[in-house]
Parts: structure tokens; C-alpha cells; sequence
DNA sequence: TGATTCCATCAAGCTTACTTGATGCATCAA
DNA sequence: TTGATGCATCAAGTAAGCTTGATGGAATCA
């Protein structure tokens, strides 16, 4: 059975797309939503510094956004799907009411 | 009809989350889920300085959340559902392809 | 017309985030 | 055990974003 995403408060909202906001980790992400792949796949994927992806990587993770798992050398990163669902709700729930006219003001 | 929400390009979405990434803006974003509302209201209800209130829904406007209008005196804002219902889809489409294992790598 | 209110804009200072290059640790192969 | 590879972390420099206080335009009211 799949869950229906929990309500999330405004501020795990924001961390996640304060972690999303910025163009080489949507590049990340967008790569990852194929399947999980390895640093230096990505590494060589995308042109990048290493420390550098290293340091987005971190974010990602820490933000939820990305689990990771070590083989062998080899650290392999994976998109966390609830976090993305979340978000979608938390979207939509702001949207539901946005049509309303303004009250009257001052 | 209901339309479905255009895919959007990733920069477009990077623009969108960046705009929505400020714990300020998602103040302002929430307070006006519930409906339009004019900036006075804003500012008194959010407790804000004016100029700073209005930096962030130029912010807002100008990644297309917001909307204004003029009536006399007031402005008045209210949130655009079309670019969240946008945001959710590309967010969907992250989703989907997650949990493919790993590729070979290197 | 002159005063007042609502709001946008601007410049300067401050804070946060990102980039770069160097260093270090763990794993593996020889 | 030595050298090489994959990755994380750190410090310093750079860039981007936010805040603050002041200024100005447009609409309204007296």
C-alpha cells in the first residue's frame, strides 16, 4: 500500500527547496531520477570538480533529498522519493485556496 | 476544462524553487494561500518592515508566484496556481524513474 | 493646492552560499 | 606494504542574496 505523503510544516518545505534552488543540484537530481549512480559517474557525467559535486552531494543529503551506500570504494547515491512527494503536496495545498477574493483591508 | 500543467524546464523550475526559498517568502506565499490580500495587510500581519515586504514580493511576482492589481491606494497580491501545479508535475517526474538500481560504473 | 498614505526603488552594509585547490582517510591492487 | 583510486573535508576567496534606512512617485483627502 502506498502512504499518502504527511503534511509538511513550512519549514521542512523551504529547507527542501532551499536544497533544490540552485542549478547544478537540479542537474544532480535530474541525473539521479534515472536511477542510482555512483560519485564518479557523476563526476565524469556532468564536468565537474570533484570537491564540488562533493560539497552539492552533501547538501542533497543532508536536506533529505539523497541516501547514499558505500560499495567498495565506491559510494552510489539514490533520489529519496517521499521528500519529492512532500513537497508536492505542500504545493498543492497552497494553491487550493489561492482563487479567493481580497478582504477588505486597512 | 481543467488544463494539466505544462512540463517544465528545469531552469524554469530551478527559478520557481529559488523564489520559494526563503523563509520569508514562504510567510508571504502561505498568508496569501487563503486569498488575495493587499500589501498594508501583509506588512502589519507579517510584521515586517515595507520596503523589506516589498523586495520579497518583487522577488515572488517576478518568478510569475504573484500576481498584483491596483485599486486607488492599494495594491493588492494574490498567488498564481499555474506555476505551483508546475512545480508539482516536475517534481512527479523526478520521482518516477528513483528507484532503478545502479548502473556499472567506471 | 498642500498634506498624507501606500508602495516601489535605491545604495550601502551584512550575511550566506558557492567555488577552488589542497589535504586526508579508506579501499583496493600489486 | 606501497602506490593508486574514490571520495570527503577544510580554509580562503568570491559571488549572491538579504536587510536597512532614505527617497520619490502616485493616489487620495482636506
Amino acid at each position: 500500500m502506498v502512504q499518502a505523503p504527511e503534511a509538511l510544516a513550512s519549514e521542512q518545505a523551504r529547507l527542501l527547496l532551499k536544497a533544490l534552488a540552485d542549478p547544478l543540484r537540479v542537474q544532480v537530481i535530474e541525473a539521479l531520477s534515472g536511477g542510482e549512480r555512483c560519485v564518479c559517474d557523476l563526476t565524469a557525467d556532468l564536468g565537474l570538480a570533484q570537491s564540488k559535486l562533493s560539497f552539492h552531494l552533501k547538501v542533497l543529503k543532508e536536506a533529505g533529498l539523497l541516501a547514499d551506500r558505500q560499495e567498495g570504494r565506491w559510494i552510489y547515491y539514490r533520489l529519496q522519493a517521499e521528500p519529492l512527494a512532500q513537497l508536492q503536496t505542500w504545493l498543492a495545498a497552497l494553491a487550493r485556496g489561492c482563487h479567493t477574493p481580497a478582504q477588505s483591508c486597512c
